[in-house]
DNA sequence: AACTATTTATAAGA
DNA sequence: TTCTTATAAATAGTT
């Protein structure tokens, strides 16, 4: 649908490849929009650039609902994280979803038995917490390497501000003086972040 | 695209609402292949009928192998960072679990196929790996929002050091000056965050 | 980020 | 479902 017919293969120059990436992947979304809402279906799509960006649509009620309830779940987890700490063991949640995957094979045939299942929902389910733990606190600690950033800089700007009094204390009254010390440190006092407080 | 011009709402007649689900569904399912082929791209899709049918695509190989190099890049992210890694207290499980076994319960007790769990197995994943990538939003619009802040930090320091400078040069040569006011805003330069950027 | 010539998807009909 | 076809939409290459 454009001016040439594309070949479905990678497209190997770069930027018309993300340029393509950007266009395609909206217009994907939006047809999954579209779809859901007009029968009435639930859509799940996830989209991961070759850099790794993160690009999601979901819908439907059982995908609402949970993600409604995670969500609150997760301001939860945030508000309470510096008192909530745990050793985690790595590696081990890919094995255990090879494990599920292997052992519903393996029972091809017909049946398994709930309680085995159920188990084996479980260690899954685990294994996905540990992950999203994983991912959590990275970006936690991100965050929080960003909150020292700016704590360093208004630091610096007190230091600023002292050795400008002190200077102007030594000039006597200056008439360069265009902004009084105190004041600046005030304009942007750090905002208070719903989800990290 | 099609001989009207269809409005996206509900389709209430059940014949042509089934009909263009097949039609879109399929549609959708080539559209998701092309874009992980030309752009490289992972992408997983899932797609359930108001009937409970349960369609999907995944690049490469499934859901799973994509989100777990994912679930790797977070990791080796960490690693890089050399931080140690904490998890969250898993408490909802129970909740996601009951899920699971009301499907179950929903569908006969005792013997349920091998289909119908895979498929439930696949539901649990995708309602994770959504609400994984909503988080993943929040913490991304969370940390820019920091940025800014840090970013206003920074002119902030530009203004204090010029004007101090003048307050300098109104003073002449002044004795109490200890730090030269281009050294401070250049200790703590913005450190690349290997995720963001 | 727009534009536009084309290709592609698909709504309606059979 | 499947095929056909007129038309709407998406998008490849361009500016």
């Amino acid at each position: 649908m454009g001016r040439k017919k594309l070949e479905i293969k990678r497209i190997e120059n770069k930027s018309s490849r993300q340029v393509t990436f950007s266009k395609r992947r909206n217009g994907l979304i939006e047809k999954a929009r579209q779809l859901s809402v007009l029968c009435d279906a639930s859509v799940a799509l996830l989209v991961v650039s070759a850099s790794g960006k993160l690009y999601s649509f979901a819908s439907g009620d059982n995908l609402v609902k949970i993600l409604d309830r995670y969500g609150k779940q997760c301001e939860d987890d945030l508000k309470a994280l510096d008192l909530q700490s745990k050793a985690l063991s790595y590696g081990s949640h890919h094995e255990l979803l090879e494990l599920v995957e292997s052992k519903l094979v393996e029972s091809n045939v017909k049946n398994v038995s709930v309680d085995t299942l159920i188990q084996l929902e479980e260690h899954l389910e685990t294994a996905l917490s540990v992950t999203r733990a994983k991912k959590t606190e990275l970006m936690l600690k991100l965050v929080e390497s960003l909150k020292e950033q700016e704590k360093v800089l208004k630091e610096e700007n007190l230091v600023l501000a002292s050795q400008m009094e002190k200077n102007l204390v030594g000039a006597e009254a200056d008439e360069n003086m265009e902004i009084s010390p105190g004041q600046i440190s005030d304009i942007n006092l750090p905002v208070t972040l719903p989800l990290l407080n």
